[in-house]
DNA sequence: ATTATAATAGTAATAGTTCCTATTACTGAT
DNA sequence: ATCAGTAATAGGAACTATTACTATTATAAT
């Protein structure tokens, strides 16, 4: 009756490998890391085993961030930033305070499931190339 | 030197299309429309004047509500709710009074851009399909 | 150990979008 | 009016991220 989940190399290896890269990985790149410790998993498994964990509520997905799903161990509520030039995604912390009032009463009769909310800007070490090529 | 843009017909019905069918089209949703207009109007001209028609500020696009781009005559500032049922897309108001303070100051040294806030939920129409299904 | 079946590898298929190429149609100058 | 230059077009191929399919394997319960 029960879910009977089977406990697989694979996705074990695939869960530590988004919380070791840490930076909110894709599939794409929880692959490459996969296969340089289990080199005949397939990318299929990947995106697989990444879905069962979402389920579990064992990592997040950050959506809505190019056009690539990202991964995200940390299960704190938080949003990210992105960088428009390398992609790169970071946390920013958010505090209760700072949504006061937030979400509006009025939402056109929408019972509402979940916000968020996505920065883009331009990364340290973007700006700081930018910097270096101007003065070439 | 200018940039010489011609105003194409097919250009103007794809912004008219846009403008519309309002509630945030497709790509495809347009096609179909600006089809039953002029026909012989291939996808990517679509693709293509939308994405001219966005860079010239006549449209925005509202990305990271599902996997496909939608397109908003609407250019005041404004964010979305997106129905997780049907993928219905309103707008939802806010003024600044409700972002006071936000975002943080601490953005891990990004130079921030652009702020997206889209919110989730089941719109009136899908949440009245689901208490009608359970009466039956 | 046997069994039942969840999970896998490998591959095909899909969806949304972008790219490519030959052709068309404005625009502006002769 | 003719012509040259070049945006813009249609049509289709290519691309990318993701999902679906299928025969095989590995795991957990008995
Ligand atoms: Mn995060
Ligand atoms: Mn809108
Ligand atoms: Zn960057
Ligand atoms: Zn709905």
């Amino acid at each position: 009756m029960s879910e009977v989940r089977r406990n697989t190399r694979q996705r074990q290896v695939i869960l530590r490998a988004v919380r070791e890269l840490g930076c909110h990985p894709t599939a794409e790149q929880v692959y490459d890391r996969v296969r340089s410790e289990l080199p005949r998993t397939s990318l299929s498994t990947v995106y697989r085993n990444l879905g069962v964990l979402a389920d579990q509520g064992l990592l997040s997905t950050v959506a809505g961030a190019g056009k690539e799903v990202h991964y995200d161990h940390n299960r704190e509520e938080h949003c990210h930033i992105r960088c428009s030039l390398c992609g790169r995604i970071c946390d920013v912390d958010i505090f209760p305070s700072d949504m006061e009032g937030f979400p509006p009463e009025d939402l056109s009769g929408f019972i509402l499931q979940e916000v968020s909310i996505n920065l883009v800007g331009i990364c340290p070490a973007c700006s700081g190339k930018m910097e270096k090529e101007k003065t070439v």
